[in-house]
DNA sequence: CTGTTAGCGCGTTCAC
DNA sequence: GTGAACGCGCTAACAG
């Protein structure tokens, strides 16, 4: 097997063999117009002929940047299952196509930058020149703590009037409100809720459901109003409890797809037939979502545009110019699990 | 908004405020039993007082380490809708454990690193120590032209002879012949295949899956297989089409669990009951396959220690050890979907 | 045990 | 237009 280690050469590499100082290599490969045309030439034809390439580390060190973003995701395992909402593959797909777009890397982590036990948080260790973070952590208090310290972060989230730092993320409270709406439009009036209300963005769809109910004069039933985590195995089982009590329901919001689909998994052991007993509506609109069965009726979140928008969002701060947080717009997707 | 700047610290600032040269502020962050224990501890304490920490891009250079690695992972969006299997999710999440138990940082990329048109390559450009490409690309002749010249290169994915570089993968054959053995076992004998037979790796399961029909002495009907790349649209519509043929047919091995899925779909649209009617079996055990209606029976890849085996081949290979592939063995996960 | 010196590979003044 | 010198922040070799 041949080795080649083009890795070794260096631009005085290159300025010997062209016979030009290695200021005039550097400003070459700039493309700088402070160098001859003819010798430009000659020098980038060169070393790519050489297979050479700049060493981005050193560049980094003297520009001191290090057109490197990290993004902060909180992918975990559970027990033997994990947890992997296919949402988080798809905000890492349109994340990465915004980081690329601007000629960036992307560090991934799975650990929050203020966890310092192990590697030292990647903005002030030169590693990053900023940082996206996706969700607020369970301990806000340190998210809160960790944007105040460092300008170069953005969050993706939830919107309340007491955060103070850029957050992009979709209206989680008209997203819950679009969603009961619906149900109720289709003439369904006990609508039991899935999902974790202690997590921000879960609590706005779940006032968004509460506020549609009132506005349509239906009495919410707390007792219809469950606290399903985002764990596939987790929501069966609070899906079976509600079938357990016996409680008089006859439709579902679930606060993610997966979600949904467990509940329906619970629905259909236990005989029941959406959306002929019960009607379902998801959140996030998936990649399965449109081919499950029966397709799921969901809100959309439009993750490729948030991803973008949060990009955009931290290059502006990083270019020190001040940010709003951006909210936007979720859609209803109705397909089959409503009956509508 | 209190702005802190602990970045702009540097460790000359350490050296001037303990005291002593920057050396022995070197040297006592590092931990070495050169420096005197009681300075080594004011130092450390002065460091962490200050919030400083070593600039990584700096001690990169001179180490001529990164301390980080590339994963290249081919996660591209269709149209509007993503190919975003859930697999991809459950590998990165792997990924991220082993490199960070190793104290690296993990460097995301879709694009291969033979595509020069955007950034040049991470492992010349000295962005990465080592490079984990997950999937044999379509463009098989480039990744063995990259493999060649690089060595701290592995790659996940299917085992051929002729390859000559570092692969970890399951055995694809016998994940095969384990689904369509089981079917058989169950009495199903016209068993039709769902799956993109010019990926590597699915050739090998569909190579699996006519040998276990060749040992029960069962005869092959070409017709039942059928081309469905890994989308979850698409493998719905070769499901469509499958049932459209009026072909006959009592089982359905699908290549993934999202083409199965996606099958179920179509077959429970039609009006055919699973498994009851036709038993199916997917691949690679994603979350969902196990809350699916019905559960879903599928090959199960291990996809944990996957990530494990090729962060630790890479990281032998960066050592410059000698590195055999690895076939991990696949393991049927017997649910619902299959009547037994 | 500690300080001094040198240089990792590059971009950028400042001369010529 | 081009080259020489300097330094980004750090670690390692060499003295002492």
């Amino acid at each position: 097997m041949r080795e080649n280690k083009p890795e070794e050469l260096t631009m005085a590499d290159i300025a010997r063999m062209a016979g030009v100082s290695e200021s005039t290599v550097s400003r070459a490969l700039a493309g700088s117009d402070l160098v001859a045309e003819k010798t430009r030439k000659r020098i980038t034809e060169l070393a790519s002929a050489a297979e050479y390439t700049v060493n981005e580390g050193a560049r980094s060190l003297r520009l001191k940047k290090t057109k490197t973003i990290e993004v902060v995701i909180p992918i975990e395992q559970h027990h033997r299952h994990h947890i992997s909402d296919p949402f988080f593959l798809d905000m890492l797909g349109a994340l990465a196509d915004a980081i690329a777009d601007r000629d960036h890397d992307m560090l991934l982590s799975k650990i929050p930058p203020w966890a310092t036990d192990k590697r030292s948080n990647a903005l002030v260790s030169g590693r990053a020149d900023g940082v996206i973070i996706i969700g607020q952590s369970p301990r806000r208090d340190q998210l809160r703590e960790f944007t105040h310290a460092h300008r170069r972060v953005v969050v993706w989230g939830a919107h309340f009037d007491d955060e103070d730092y850029t957050i992009v993320g979709s209206d989680n409270h008209e997203g819950g409100r679009l969603a009961a709406a619906h149900l109720l439009s289709l003439g369904r009036k006990r609508i039991a809720f899935l999902g974790d209300v202690s997590q921000p963005e879960i609590k706005l769809r779940h006032a968004g459901y509460l506020d549609a109910l009132q506005q349509a004069g239906v009495a919410a039933d707390e007792g219809l109003t469950f606290k399903a985590p985002f764990d596939s195995q987790e929501a069966f089982a609070a899906a079976k409890i509600l079938l357990d009590k016996k409680l008089e329901f006859d439709a579902i919001f679930a606060a993610s797809d997966v979600i949904a689909m467990s509940a329906i998994s619970a629905l259909s052991n236990a005989g029941m037939k959406v959306p002929q007993d019960v009607s379902v509506v998801g959140y996030d609109d998936i990649v399965g979502a449109a081919w499950y069965s029966p397709a799921l009726t969901t809100v959309s979140q439009s993750i490729q545009e948030g991803g973008e928008a949060l990009v955009r969002s931290l290059f502006a701060r990083i270019n020190g110019e001040a940010t709003a947080s951006v909210v936007l717009p979720p859609k209803l997707i109705i397909r089959q699990s409503c009956g509508a």
